[in-house]
DNA sequence: AATCGTTGCAACCGCTGGTTA
DNA sequence: TTAACCAGCGGTTGCAACGAT
């Protein structure tokens, strides 16, 4: 089954995003929502493949989305996830509502990686390799066993420190030590949880056309809000990452991801974006996971990831926010 | 100040799986 | 049953910014 590659057509731009396609993008999406994505480059206007318009958004433009300055339990839970599902970078993130698949692949690649690597913080380390000399029967016991430290390691990282008895921190830390999990269990959640997060929207007949108003409402915004990428020229940029957060200044993705503001937004339409907006909050991808979790340990309270991680009200990127929520 | 290596991240590419005709 | 379409996933790349020399 070969057939081309979707954007190898003629004409289909490529490259970094301008702030005007984002605007368009977004301004479709507030309207008809996320989904159909076949259908956007052609009724948006945009010179791109569908594939990059849906990219753009999941990655970048979707509402909630926090960027830069990953937690230490965040990390703490990327590592065990990494450890206990694999590179299955979509079900991770379905753990990390804020967070995208590409962001925490990326943080992986670039940061924990190497960190485990070096040995740095004594982690459950990436999945280890399948010894070849082992017998099936001797690997299979090694697996279970994988499994298990990287459980226990697992249900750390969903357990705040204060609720943990020593011996079960002990018992982390052990885990930690171990080889970790290589790929052993699978994910005891959707594997493609993560597209879970859109909900296909129906789209409305007929070309989208942008109005002059929903222009006019987002350029307002972005030429307060917008920073490039670390002061930079680079499209859009990184809006509020670890950077510009890192600077401490009263900037407005401050107040994008702190909450306060977003909550006492009214969502733009009432259509299918505020009820796609509000899903990845409601999402309780933990309790099929919690429940293999702690099937054996029901001393341990059974945490939400969502109060875990205090995971604020969704929230545009600050520098669009400002203008769609006006 | 200029150069060069490194880092971080947005975006692309190829593949897979689900759905539909 | 099969082929085409489509959305999504994970690996990889390209490039701008950063830091060291």
């Amino acid at each position: 089954m070969v057939r081309p590659p979707c954007c190898d057509k003629e004409g289909v731009k490529k490259g970094p995003w301008t702030p005007e396609e984002d605007l368009v993008l977004v301004s479709y999406i507030q309207e008809h929502g996320p989904g159909n994505w076949r259908a956007v480059p052609t009724r948006t206007g945009l010179m791109r493949c569908s594939k990059s318009c849906r990219l753009r958004w999941t990655n970048y433009l979707r509402p909630g989305i926090k960027r830069g300055n990953f937690s230490d339990q965040e990390e703490k839970l990327i590592v065990h996830l990494q450890a206990l599902l694999g590179n299955r970078w979509a079900a991770i993130a379905s753990y990390l509502p804020e967070r995208t698949d590409n962001d925490i692949k990326n943080y992986w690649n670039t940061h924990l990686k190497r960190k485990l690597q070096s040995g740095g913080d004594g982690a459950a380390k990436p999945p280890a390799h399948r010894p070849a000399s082992s017998s099936k029967g001797q690997w299979e016991r090694r697996l279970q066993t994988d499994i298990d430290m990287a459980r226990r390691a697992l249900r750390e990282a969903l357990t705040p420190l204060g609720e943990l008895k020593p011996q079960q921190r002990d018992g982390v830390d052990a885990a930690g030590a171990s080889t970790g999990g290589g790929g052993g269990g699978d994910s005891p959640a959707s594997s493609s949880s993560g597209a879970s997060l859109c909900s296909p929207s129906v789209a409305a007949p007929g070309p989208y056309v942008l109005t002059t108003e929903n222009i006019s409402r987002m350029l307002d915004g972005w030429a307060g809000g917008r920073k490039g990428r670390r002061g930079g020229s680079a499209g859009p940029g990184t809006p509020g990452g670890a950077e510009s957060a890192s600077t401490g200044s009263s900037d407005a993705s401050e107040v994008s991801y702190g909450g306060a503001a977003v909550a006492s937004a009214a969502p733009p339409t009432a259509g299918a974006l505020s009820e796609y907006e509000t899903k990845p909050a409601q999402q309780m991808p933990l309790s099929a996971l919690e429940s293999w979790l702690f099937d054996d340990d029901s001393h341990i309270h059974h945490v939400q990831s969502a109060s875990l991680l205090d995971v604020p009200p969704m929230a545009y990127p600050f520098w669009l926010e400002a203008s769609v929520f006006k």
